[in-house]
DNA sequence: TCACTATATTACTATATAGTTATATAGTCA
DNA sequence: TGACTATATAACTATATAGTAATATAGTGA
């Protein structure tokens, strides 16, 4: 890491946050066991079609998914399953920091203070 | 990751929120080598001290690093080594990309469509 | 061709937040 | 105490983007 310049360190960033957002992470969530098509996706989501396909051509458009149309349908999947080592490591913490701070409630207080 | 409900999913895309600014990485980077006060942090990172010290509070909210006043100083160190992993995960994905796709240009006006 | 379905895109609103400037707070030392 | 230094915070502007509703595009089959 020490030796990224500044131009790296956005693309970090970014990569990063094509990560930080609920809808996104359901969405990868959802390709884990294979290729799915919008509907699908959108109905696993719970989200809507233009909502859904605005977040896959972002991931597609940063490499997290790739895109195959066949017929009317379009299908998405895990370009590189690299991003679960991520979700993995990061949920690590997460359970370390349920069990450590004994109090759940605080961690999500935290969070939400974030988000506002 | 599939056992995730809502609720962890937005506390994981948090997470990741705050790993998706350049200033927070380069502070992040800053602290591999150990603990820094925050005017170490201002001149290493080149932001001003205010934001520095905005991006320390999240960062120390979120439970990224620690903090320790000594005097009139602050001191601030990494609270979970881990985040340097996950840092690891993305440069290597980084690095594979510019190997793969063999034009580094085609990455980078990639990333900045996705910056507007 | 037309009707139908699947997906993408446009225009919009609302919200979050990075960065700045100025100021407040707090510790140290004379 | 007052002067000084280090850090934090408040108020603000500018920008990015999530979500929505409506529409466009494109493939399929009659």
């Amino acid at each position: 890491m020490s030796k990224l310049d500044n131009r790296a360190l956005e693309y970090v960033a970014k990569y990063f946050k094509a990560l930080a957002e609920p809808m996104r992470l359901k969405v990868l969530n959802a390709l884990q066991d294979g290729e799915k098509n919008v509907s699908q996706l959108t109905e696993l989501s719970g989200g809507t079609q233009a909502n859904v396909s605005k977040h896959l051509s972002l991931l597609a458009q940063y490499g997290l998914v790739k895109r195959e149309s066949r017929g009317t349908n379009v299908y998405y999947s895990i370009a590189d399953h690299s991003v679960y080592e991520l979700c993995e490591l990061v949920c690590g913490q997460i359970g370390n920091r349920m069990v450590l701070e004994a109090d759940i409630k605080k961690i999500f207080s935290a969070s939400n203070q974030m988000s506002q």
